[in-house]
RNA sequence: GGCGACGUGGCCAAGUGGUAAGGCAGUGGACUGCAAAUCCACCAUUCACCAGUUCGACUCUGGUCGUCGCCUCCA
């Protein structure tokens, strides 16, 4: 029974959703006006990994992740610049091709870290009339008020504000920086539209006047427009939880009347020499940046061998750990190869089923990934040990088997030999014969002469006894 | 100042009221022409510190110290 950790609750909670088999979650996505670094990374990974295991656990879910092109100001005084409008303006760009530029490179990253596709990416300023309606909705029902150009939400009518993240009351004001706009009844108030000046380039005209809707605005609209009034999850990073999620609450509930969602998931966050990793702090590793010295595989399991929970702090250490022990994985799962399904031994099914069982209770344990590794490791072992004796086919297909759904489908981690071409396996496979033959024949300066030439163009060669040998790419 | 999280071996990192998973690194052995890979064995009397509850706590309670996050935009 998958039971996951409730930020409403601040518990973990047996999982079942509104409407079985269908589960509907909506994943905060990025503000496209810049690369994404290593703690989108972990955040989006995350959720494709809640993602890969619903569907493994056979729900029908629909994943929709936004991608906010509008909206995202760079500052909390509602008076601020639009992010992409600022960076459209560095790189001499129209606002739109920043959000196309950084919206291809984010999917481009997310792609090869091995995330799934959301099944819906809207767009924020694909959605300008939902947004306008809400806000209509809001004003007709007494919860957000007009002031000249802007709207905000009025913060007094809803009094639930603050639960999600214990903010109650209003005795968290003290000691803060929070400026107030002069057309605000409430420093609490959020802004749900603003007007756009002469500058803004990005406006659309409403009921009052040309303007764009405020940040929290669209992940309301959107979650609800395709997901419905009550969705089963929501995520995203724990820094947006305040005010983000927060306002997103306010807004969708006073809206609807109902529960807006009911498991509401936090990832942590990427930490650098223990600060967090950000742009403000200008810490930041990009994910194209760290694809050049690392596998993307290898950055993905070096996530997923901590909690989703936990933060994760950044160093190269941790990624050659992530590394040797990705290389561990996919030689295990090259020496079992590809086989035809079959009879099997007792002793291989009682291990598969054992590890299936002890992988899922730690899956089952909101997403303990570190742990369900360590039984995937446990694993590797125990299959490394019988393969040290002859084993059946049909018990290498059943391992395997095992690897490619928990590892491959549930973590994603995937483990062929990396992005090899046809042409470069048949070479591997040449000079493998090559060095097996001159082992063979006891040409052994020759043999390691090759060897150490192929180690320095990154492949590795292993021997087996007999003169045979086997060259593979490393990652 | 308010809210919250965390402190486990050289590094990373799970975990439980009943006596410390796993990975990396390291050591010894097997295998090998030598290596690598793989296997076997070893590697925390101890879980920041101090009290308390308990037959028993690393796990519960209180306190101390330390680190971090949010309260501004941030995954």
């Amino acid at each position: 029974m998958l039971s996951l950790y409730n930020t409403k609750t601040r518990q973990k909670q047996e999982f079942t959703p509104l409407d079985p088999p269908f589960v509907g979650m909506y994943v905060c996505g990025p503000t496209v006006y810049g690369h994404s670094h290593l703690g989108h990374g972990k955040s989006y990974v995350s959720f494709d990994v809640l993602l890969r295991y619903l569907r493994y656990l056979d729900y029908k879910v629909r994943y929709v992740q936004n991608i906010t092109d509008v909206g995202h100001l760079t500052d909390n005084a509602d008076s601020g610049v639009d992010k992409l409008q600022k960076q459209a303006k560095l790189e001499k760009l129209e606002p739109m091709e920043i959000a196309e530029k950084y919206t291809a490179s984010y999917f481009h990253d997310m792609d090869i870290l091995g995330n799934l596709r959301p099944d819906i990416s809207p767009r924020a300023s694909g959605h300008i009339p939902e947004q306008i309606e809400l806000v209509k909705t809001l004003i007709e029902k007494g919860y957000a008020y007009q002031a000249g150009g802007n709207v905000y939400f009025d913060v007094s009518s809803f009094p639930d504000y603050g639960k999600l993240s214990g903010r109650i009351g209003d005795d968290q004001r003290s000691g803060t920086r929070v400026c107030i706009a002069d057309d605000k009844r409430d420093p609490r108030d959020f802004a749900l539209w603003l007007e756009a000046g002469q500058d803004h380039i990005l406006g659309w005209k409403s009921p009052w006047g040309r303007g764009y809707p405020g940040w929290h605005l669209e992940c309301s609209a959107m979650a609800m427009r395709y997901l419905g009034e009550t969705i089963d999850i929501h995520g995203g990073g724990l820094d947006n939880s305040f005010p983000h999620h927060e306002c997103e609450i306010a807004q969708s509930t006073a809206a609807t009347g109902k529960e807006f969602v009911r498991f509401w998931m936090h990832n942590n966050m990427v930490t650098v020499d223990g600060r967090k990793m950000g742009k403000s702090l200008g810490n930041f590793t990009l994910l194209r940046d760290l694809f050049q010295r690392w596998d993307p595989m290898v950055v993905r399991l070096y996530i997923l061998r901590s909690h989703y929970r936990s933060p994760l702090d950044f160093s190269d250490e941790g990624l050659a750990g992530a590394r040797s022990g990705l290389e561990r994985l996919m030689s295990l799962r090259s020496r079992l190869g590809d086989h035809e399904a079959g009879a099997s031994s007792q002793a291989a099914t009682e291990l598969v089923e054992k590890t299936e069982q002890e992988f899922k209770k730690f899956m089952d344990d909101d997403l303990n990934t570190p742990g369900a590794l360590a039984a995937i490791f446990d694993f590797v072992r125990a299959c490394n040990t019988l393969l040290e004796a002859k084993i059946k086919d049909a018990d290498k297909h059943l391992m395997a088997a095992l690897m490619d759904s928990l590892v491959t489908d549930v973590l994603g981690i995937e483990l062929a030999s990396g992005g090899s071409s046809g042409s470069s396996e048949d070479l591997c496979r040449i000079l493998g014969e090559l060095r097996g033959y001159l082992r063979k024949n006891k040409l052994f300066a020759e043999a390691d002469k090759l060897r150490d030439d192929l180690s320095e163009a990154g492949f590795s060669v292993r021997d087996f006894p007999g003169g045979v040998s086997e060259v593979t790419p490393d990652i």
